[in-house]
DNA sequence: GCCATATATCTGCTTATGCGTATATATAGA
DNA sequence: TCTATATATACGCATAAGCAGATATATGGC
C-alpha cells in the first residue's frame, strides 16, 4: 500500500509531472532536462531523485552525464499511459515536448 | 495542470485511498465509512473534504446523514478505473471491500 | 594531481499535510 | 426550545516537502 501512495505522491507536483512527460518521448540527461523546463539543476535533480525513490524512472550514468528513462515496470504501467494521455489534454506538457525536440538538435550533450 | 496535481495529491494518501475504494461499491456515509476503516470521525470527514476539494468525490446530505459518491466525471474517470485496478493487487483495499459489505447488513444508517 | 563540467546533496527557510482532541454546526424529534 | 446524533471545522503540534543558493562528488582531459 505504500508504494502506491509513494508513486501518487511522486505525480503530485508539477515539476515532476512535466519531466515524466518529456521521458515519453526518450531518455534525457540532466542537462535536457533543465534547459527544457527553464529551471534551476538542484530542482530537476532533486525532483529526478524522488522519482527514482518512488520506482517512476532509472539513471543511467555515461561519462559526465546521468541519462534518466521510464521505468516502465509492473503496475506503473496503466499510471504511465494515463499520463501520456494528459499531453492532449495540458498545454504546459506539451509545449515542453515539443521545446525539448527542438533543442535536441543543437545537442548540448 | 494544478487541477491535476490536485488529483494526484489526493489519491496519495492511504486513508483516501481506501474510502475512495470503497464507493467504487457504492455510495455510503460518513458513519458507514468510519465503521469500516475503524477510524476516528474527525479523521474521516476531514479526507473526504480532501476528496470533495479535489472533485474526487460528491457529498450530498439526507436528513442527519451525508452520503459520499464518486464524482464520475471527465477526466477523472481513466484514474478511477487504475484505481479500481488496485484493489486485486493490495489486499487491505480487499478486505475493506469485503469488511463493508457484511457491516452494511446491520445498517446503522 | 589539477581543472572544468555534470550531477547530487546540504543548509536554512517557508509552507503544506497529517493527527487527535475539542468544539461548532446541522438536523430531527420531543 | 432542549436534546441527541451526524458531520464539519478549529487548534496545537509534528513531520514532510518545496525552494534557492552553496557546497560536495564524480568523471574526463590535461
Amino acid at each position: 500500500m505504500e508504494d502506491i501512495t509513494k508513486i501518487y505522491k511522486a505525480l503530485s507536483d508539477e515539476t515532476r509531472l512535466r519531466i515524466l512527460n518529456l521521458l515519453h518521448d526518450g531518455d534525457l540527461c540532466v542537462c535536457n532536462i533543465t534547459d527544457a523546463l527553464k529551471m534551476g539543476q538542484s530542482k530537476v535533480s532533486r525532483h529526478l531523485a524522488y522519482l527514482k525513490n518512488a520506482g517512476l524512472v532509472k539513471a543511467k550514468r555515461d561519462g559526465l552525464w546521468v541519462y534518466y528513462s521510464l521505468s516502465r515496470e509492473n503496475f506503473y504501467l496503466p499510471l504511465l499511459k494515463c499520463l501520456k494521455e494528459l499531453r492532449k489534454d495540458i498545454k504546459k506538457l506539451d509545449i515542453d515536448s515539443k521545446r525539448i525536440r527542438g533543442s535536441k538538435k543543437k545537442l548540448k550533450c
